[in-house]
DNA sequence: AATTTCCAACGTCAAGAGGA
DNA sequence: TCCTCTTGACGTTGGAAATT
């Protein structure tokens, strides 16, 4: 039986174990090593390396703590072999469900690393408020972190962050002055097809309320304090206060806003499960990372009154597409920290194969001198 | 140049973890 | 117990590289 072991693990393992004068050969490495392994369970100490038939490997110490002497690095390189079909023998499972069981849960990346990181200062930590690099955002407005930043086509980001505030900046304002922040307000009180925004201009500023409908942006003049008491909607114009670009998005966000209600005055339940797949126009804001767009999907059908039977099924629709969204953000963000992991992971093992030559070598420089002295 | 293969990234679903 | 978050699995897509 082959052990298909991940690539870089494996030649670490083949590195480490034969670079000695002794060779340790319980690894039994694979020349047709598939290019990609999952990593299905771990526990101190031993991974468990899911095949592609349906097969465990239980690799033991591919990334252990650093060792102090070399002596105790072959016992620790130690692969160790089994099949699920030695492990398992209950024919009436499918394949499926096999890997489903096999498939436990396991802490998070950043979780893994961290703990990691508290056994070996030179594991970086994941920094859950780490912001990424080729954000175009600069740091300075908001304490809030992007999840996700869009380019519209007239140049202006749009970041969401976390706690579904937006923020909007014009390009080539590094210090962040244009950037305004937003928060979507999604009270289950509003009128259908109302959105509320919030915009704080400055991070200290008190948030002015934006109340979307219709397409049209309204700014909420407050002349007393009570709930309600003396509010007026008053439209918001283009070039108000200069900050043009600004309400451009504003704009934009509304006639989104606008199209979002119209399809869902539009969607009965049977339909709900389509709403996000099918041949609906999407709006697409283009991603300055990737380059690829992002879409956000919004389908924008005529108009149509709106029945008291339909807004349940409108509820679960709009509770969906809100599920579905942060699911995609959440994907997005676990595949980067995935990724980030993996790169440490891969940092570890060249160090550790570093560290491992460097011992070798001492371990035959004392061992010369020592064979010098005893004749 | 057209076709095929490979790969990375994505969206969605489902299930477990963990907090309120 | 419910809700949200996290992540593996799966299918899809688009671009790059390889092949014809």
């Amino acid at each position: 039986m082959d052990t298909p072991v991940s690539p870089q693990l494996d030649s670490s393992l083949n590195d480490s174990v034969t670079d000695g004068e002794e060779n340790h050969s319980e690894t039994s490495p694979s020349p047709a090593a598939p290019p990609q392994v999952p990593v299905v369970a771990e526990s101190p100490g031993v991974t468990v390396v899911q095949l592609s038939d349906s097969q465990t490997v239980q690799v033991q110490g591919v990334i252990q703590a650093p060792q102090t002497s070399v002596i105790q690095s072959p016992q620790v390189q130690t692969v160790q072999i089994a099949t699920v079909a030695e492990l398992e023998d209950d024919e009436s499972v499918t394949d499926t469900q096999k890997r489903r069981e096999i498939l436990s849960r396991r802490p998070s990346y950043r979780k893994i690393l961290n703990e990691l990181s508290t056994d070996s200062p030179a594991v970086p930590k994941i920094d859950e408020e780490k912001t990424e690099e080729e954000v175009p955002v600069s740091s300075a407005a908001s304490a809030s972190v992007p999840t996700s930043i869009y380019q519209t086509s007239s140049g202006q980001y749009i970041a969401f962050t976390q706690g579904r505030a937006i923020q909007l900046t014009s390009p080539g304002a590094e210090d962040l002055q244009g950037a305004q922040t937003l928060t979507v307000a999604s009270s289950p009180t509003l009128q259908p097809g109302a959105t509320i925004l919030q915009c704080a201009a400055q991070p200290g500023d008190s948030p002015q309320q934006y109340y979307i409908q219709g397409g049209q942006v309204l700014i909420q003049e407050r002349a007393g304090r009570g709930k309600g008491e003396g509010e007026r909607d008053v439209p918001v114009k283009e070039g108000v206060k200069g900050r043009r670009g600004f309400f451009f998005v504003l704009r934009c966000f509304a006639a989104v806003v606008l199209d979002y209600w119209k399809e869902e005055m539009a969607v009965t339940g049977d339909e709900t499960e389509s709403a996000a797949t099918g041949d609906i126009p999407a709006y697409q804001l283009r991603s300055p990372n990737s380059g690829l767009a992002q879409s956000i999907v919004m389908a924008a059908s005529p108009g149509s009154m709106q029945s008291p039977s339909s807004q349940h099924a409108e509820e679960i629709t709009r509770k969906r597409e809100v599920r579905l969204m942060k699911n995609r953000e959440a994907a997005r963000e676990c595949r980067r920290k995935k990724k980030e992991y993996v790169k440490c992971l891969e940092n570890r093992v060249a160090v550790l194969e570093n560290q491992n030559k460097t011992l070798i070598e001492e371990l035959k420089a004392l061992k010369d001198i020592y064979c010098h002295k005893a004749e």
